[in-house]
DNA sequence: GCGTGATTACTCGGATACAAGATGTCCGAGTTTGAGCGG
DNA sequence: CCGCTCAAACTCGGACATCTTGTATCCGAGTAATCACGC
C-alpha cells in the first residue's frame, strides 16, 4: 500500500510548473534534468497528465507542456488521480456492496480523498523541495 | 495504490473469529474452507497477526487460533498494520521532511488512519459478509 | 491400570513458483520551427 | 526576396527489460493430545 514515485515526479512536476512563469512552455529535457531522472520515463508520466487534462503538450520545436488549467484549480487528488487511477483501494472479495468492511475502508478513504480533493498545489508551491 | 488481498482475509478472519463463542479456539482448515482459499496461504497471514499480538496460536492436536484481546480493542488499523506494515504511503524522494508535498501527503493518511484507528471490527461483526 | 511409544492433528517456517505492476530504456514516427539554399 | 527543402528540437507511442511485490503452493519440522500396547 504504498503511492508509486511516479506520483511523486507528477506532483512536483505540477509544483514545479506553477513556479515558473506563467503559460511558458517547458520542455521535458528541462524537468527530467531538475529532478534527475530520464526524459524518456518522464516523459511518460507527463503523457498521463495531459490526458487527464491537467497539462497541454505542444510538439515540435518550441513545443513543451503548459498547465492547461487555472492553478486555484488544481488540486492533489487530481494528480494522484491522473497517475494512479481512480479505483477505491480496498475492494472486499466477497460480497462487495453488502460488505460493511468494506464500506468502512470506503469511508476511510473518502476522508483522505477530501482532503486531497480541496489541498491545491499552488498552496504548497515555493520554498518547496526542488529535487537535488 | 491498493490494499492487498491478504488484509481482507485478515479483516475478515478477524470479524469472523469476533463472532463465534469466545476463547473458542479455530483452526486455519476451518476458516481455509470458509473463505474457500488454502490452508497455507491463510497460515501466512495468520502468522502475521500473531506477531503483531492481535491473536494467539496454540500448536498441536486441538491447537488453532484465538483473539488474544478483547474485542473493544481490535481497530481496523491494528489489522492493516499488522499485514501492511505502517510505513507511510508516501515518501519524497528528494529532501524528504522538508517537502511540504510530503507533509500533505502525511496529513491526509493520517486522516484516513485515525478513522481506521477508532473504527473496531467488532463493529461491523453479524450482518457480516462471510465468504462465498 | 499405568507408563511408554506411536500416531494424528495441528502450527511454523523456509524454499520456491508464478503473475502483475512499477520502473526504466530504446527506438522509430510524427510535428513544428527555423535555417540554408537556389532561382 | 521568395519559396522550397532539410535538419534540428521537440512530443508520442509501442516494445521491451528488469525488479519488486503479492499471491500461492509444497514440504519438512516441531508440538501436543490421544490412542495402542505391553507389562
Amino acid at each position: 500500500m504504498k503511492y508509486s514515485k511516479a506520483t511523486n515526479y507528477a506532483l512536483h512536476t505540477i509544483v514545479y510548473m506553477i513556479e515558473q512563469a506563467r503559460n511558458e512552455k517547458i520542455s521535458v529535457q528541462k524537468l527530467a534534468d531538475h529532478f534527475n531522472v530520464s526524459t524518456t520515463y518522464l516523459s511518460k508520466i507527463l503523457t498521463q497528465l495531459v490526458k487527464a487534462n491537467l497539462i497541454e503538450s505542444t510538439t515540435g520545436v518550441k513545443g513543451g507542456y503548459v498547465l492547461s488549467k487555472k492553478v486555484e484549480d488544481i488540486s492533489f487528488l487530481d494528480v494522484i488521480y491522473a497517475i494512479e487511477g481512480n479505483a477505491a483501494f480496498f475492494k472486499c472479495e466477497f460480497k462487495d456492496s453488502k460488505c460493511l468492511i468494506h464500506k468502512t475502508m470506503i469511508e476511510a478513504e473518502s476522508l483522505m480523498e477530501e482532503y486531497l480533493q480541496n489541498k491545491k498545489l499552488y498552496q504548497v508551491a515555493q520554498n518547496e523541495c526542488q529535487g537535488e
